[in-house]
DNA sequence: TTTTATGCAAACATTTTGCAGTCAC
DNA sequence: GTGACTGCAAAATGTTTGCATAAAA
């Protein structure tokens, strides 16, 4: 697994240490769901979440529970979500530099990609707007080669 | 209102002269979610949709009626949804060239832009990874000039 | 007259919340 | 022991569907 740079025991030691300081408390639960967000590297549902934690380690952890972690894990910023119009969110994890999607239409595959030119014009666009710019979502939806 | 090239009545005439030859009928409130999309020039929700248009003509139209029409117009093409991450579709009329989005994320105004680096960029990327593009979505999120 | 469209209410899917009990520190 | 976390079930939200009636052609 090279998808990110920073090894999963050194990720979880320095999110462990976090935690506290932030007046919030460690959970097993909470360590896997970073480990099956880590190691599956996908774009995942909170149902998926939940059922593959169940699925690798046997581990119940409850929906709801999820999708407070997913909050709590957004406002930390380790993890994105995203909204690929099917009415689910999904949630990868932070670690990688910024990237954007292409999703299949029909076999809802999603790539990642990165475009200094596209990432660059962004800030230009922003500029030509007064717009202070936080952040940015591109997603090219299209047929993947297997798919066409 | 010069958002779009074409006049209200010509595009209403055409569209209803259109929906037969697909083998659909009419309706007084399909013309009116129209009307309110066109005159408002907005990115409403269905719920907005169903209310801007009893307040402006004192029509009643059902939220389940607005949704089965837009589901309606967007297989016709000619309406676009977007998601600005609140969990609610927003529509607007599609009669303008295609464009992208800037959202303030303090008062939710949206902003569209069109940036031909930007459109022939992501022709290319699609290219790299042999994607065959059928559309894509570019949201740029941070203050509007008003907030910061 | 035939067929599609509508409005209502019920159903649905995803996400959020209240609460009692559990666990971390 | 205190305060945050969990799981469950109930509630809330946005959207869809079934059905009887209304309207279009």
């Amino acid at each position: 697994m090279d998808k990110y740079e920073i090894d999963f025991d050194t990720f979880l030691l320095n999110f462990k240490e976090h935690v506290p300081k932030l007046g919030f408390k460690n959970s097993v639960q909470k360590d896997y769901i970073l480990k099956i967000l880590y190691f599956s590297g996908e774009h995942l549902t909170a149902e998926q979440i939940a059922f593959n934690i169940k699925k690798e380690y046997n581990i119940d952890v409850g929906i709801a529970t999820v999708y407070r972690t997913m909050k709590f894990f957004e406002e930390m910023n380790i993890i994105e979500s995203l909204d690929v119009g099917d009415g689910m969110k999904r949630y990868e994890l932070n670690l990688s530099l910024h990237h954007d999607h292409l999703v299949c239409t029909s076999c809802s595959k999603i790539i990642e990609f990165t475009d200094d030119l596209i990432e660059k014009q962004q800030v230009t666009v922003a500029r030509n707007y007064n717009f202070d710019l936080k952040d940015h979502v591109m997603t090219i939806y299209g047929l993947c080669e297997n798919c066409h």
